[in-house]
DNA sequence: AGCCCGTTCTACATCGTTGTAGAACGAGCG
DNA sequence: CGCTCGTTCTACAACGATGTAGAACGGGCT
């Protein structure tokens, strides 16, 4: 049986809540009682109980973050993001995979699925793409990159649109007018990242006098890298023609370049590449990937923090913070 | 305030144990009361609290997944893999992250830090390369990959000197004859994964006849792509000739290809490079990383159906499992 | 009828912690 | 001396769940 605060009371030969007291840093207490406490604490390996302490205190400590897939760069980069900064914060993190489910995204909302927690942080991409009202929400909830049509949550999203025209001036700026959108996906209404990067995609060619072209919007499913290179491979087959690839995230520019690598085609001399969220793996490709960065530290250390606060008891209306981008500049575009 | 098991007796007008009953499922229950109670938690929206729960039982349904840093993709893939066989057994994952510091690796060990959980699966790499015994455990706890000096804690390995062994035997099969290990650490006692992966790197080099040249020994830090570009520009601008490489970890290897593909070396025509691990990117390189994979999936799929063993008691002798390896040929060697 | 037994349900104690209320103490004051 | 006040400590209740013990019931047996 583990040793409780009652073992370490008896130990000291005080009371069991003194030792509470010393735990937790009570100010009025004279130093012999707090050496007497601390001796027995170390004598005995006393740790204290989470379990107790989160259903005395209705609190935690944990937080959620819920992702499609972990084994993505850029899941998994600002996964280590959010551990960070929610350690500096005293917090743990469970991590949670919904695989785009919007059903599984939706149970995590709710709070049907998931451990219990003192709040939840979600890159929701599945529901992002469907156009329901979300209302049931658990617990405080920050939500990432993508926005969904919920009430009372804050967001936390980055530039989606105009990093995605931005990326296509790009390209347009070094000649390019063909150029593949990798990731477009299917209407829909809702203002998810992946449709706000398609708009952004527009936006950019007609600014640049560019006409779009249908079988230049290629779907990707998930975003994985061999997804992109699938994508562009069979676009390659089917005799498209192109001089540039927007690729709506990295993992996508970086199966994209595998693709042209492949078929013999050099990049950026035949096709130029530019990706999106600037992953640690981007420059140290061949070429190394040009992409817009939409500030992958500041959108988890933003997101961490606002939960903190709607934990704390903010209750403010809800808040919607975007991250600002910048093109970083290497040589696949 | 949350709505307890109370307020649902009260709601359905039954005593708070067949509550509990009916969400444990209890079946001397007759279906009436199982309907009315059923309705009563739909109706109320009632969720357990797992502190009560945890407090009552002694359990908390997550475990601790401790690892050097998420970001690396080999450790991002492990975790997913973690995630969703934990998830298999109704467990939740907390992630905690050491940056290969050995004391804080011994902290996680010890249970002072990290959330309470029912165990702990960690990939230590700091705690690998010293080599004090370790002997606080707080929780049942299986190691993963390097094995370390632990008492009575089963361990899930890899083929690490086989597979290395294999690796250079690889490469001196065609034709290499200056073969850099990458990641090579300074001299340890301790069986660490890296010091294996190197004594491989030896016995592969005698097996096939090859002098040893203490310059192909490359150490690398973190086992960063970053790092392995670095070091292997570093080689280049010393002028130390080499014809092949082996990464001690795909990243590392990746690094290694970007760098010689930045100083317009062709790969595998002037340098076979090979791996370690087989992350998802690995096919996607150009060229294509061929590489050792030492099974990640069943590595992580036995460490949390070993540790969930142990979670239920079973008290055997400390276990050792190692993993098979097999080399994955592309076109990079 | 009287008994046992399985089913179905309830009351109560308990897990380990922290908040509340208040006791005991000495110092400072009139 | 008697009072208040701040400090230091203690006893007890409470958080929300589950295990134990046992009550009440009806059916089947002798």
């Amino acid at each position: 049986m583990a040793v409780t605060i009652a073992d370490v009371a008896r130990h000291a030969g005080v009371s069991i809540k003194s030792v509470s007291n010393y735990l937790n840093d009570y100010p009025f207490m004279s130093d012999a009682m707090r050496a007497r406490i601390a001796a027995s604490v170390e004598a005995l390996d006393y740790k204290v109980n989470a379990s107790a302490r989160g259903l005395r205190l209705g609190r935690t400590g944990a937080i959620s973050l819920v992702v499609p897939e972990l084994a993505q760069p850029y899941f998994a980069q600002l996964a280590e993001d959010v551990v960070v900064r929610a350690e500096h914060h005293g917090l743990h993190v469970s991590i949670e995979m919904t695989g785009a489910d919007p059903q599984r995204e939706l149970a995590y909302l709710a709070g049907d699925r998931g451990p219990q927690v003192d709040g939840l942080i979600m890159h929701a991409v599945g529901l992002a793409r469907t156009s329901g009202e979300v209302t049931e929400l658990r617990y405080p909830t920050v939500l990432i990159g993508d926005e969904i049509a919920a009430e009372g949550c804050d967001f936390v999203t980055m530039a989606h649109e105009a990093a995605a025209a931005a990326a296509v001036g790009y390209l347009a700026a070094r000649g390019r007018t063909r150029i593949v959108a990798l990731g477009a996906e299917r209407e829909t209404d809702a203002p998810s990242g992946a449709r706000l990067r398609l708009d952004g995609y527009r936006g950019g060619l007609e600014d640049a006098g560019l006409a779009a072209a249908p079988e230049l919007l290629v779907p990707a499913g998930l975003w994985r890298i061999g997804s992109g290179r699938q994508a562009i491979e069979a676009l390659i087959d089917a005799g498209v023609e192109f001089d540039g690839v927007v690729g709506f995230n990295d993992s996508l520019a970086l199966g994209a370049i595998s693709a042209l690598a492949h078929a013999g085609l050099d990049v950026p001399g035949d096709v130029s590449v530019i990706g999106f969220d600037d992953i640690d793996e981007a420059p140290f490709a061949s070429p190394p990937l040009t992409t817009a960065d939409p500030s992958r530290h500041v959108l988890a250390q933003t997101a961490v923090d606002m939960l903190v606060e709607r934990i704390e008891g903010e209750s403010g209306p809800a808040r919607r913070v975007e991250a600002p981008f910048h093109i970083v500049e290497r040589a696949s575009a």
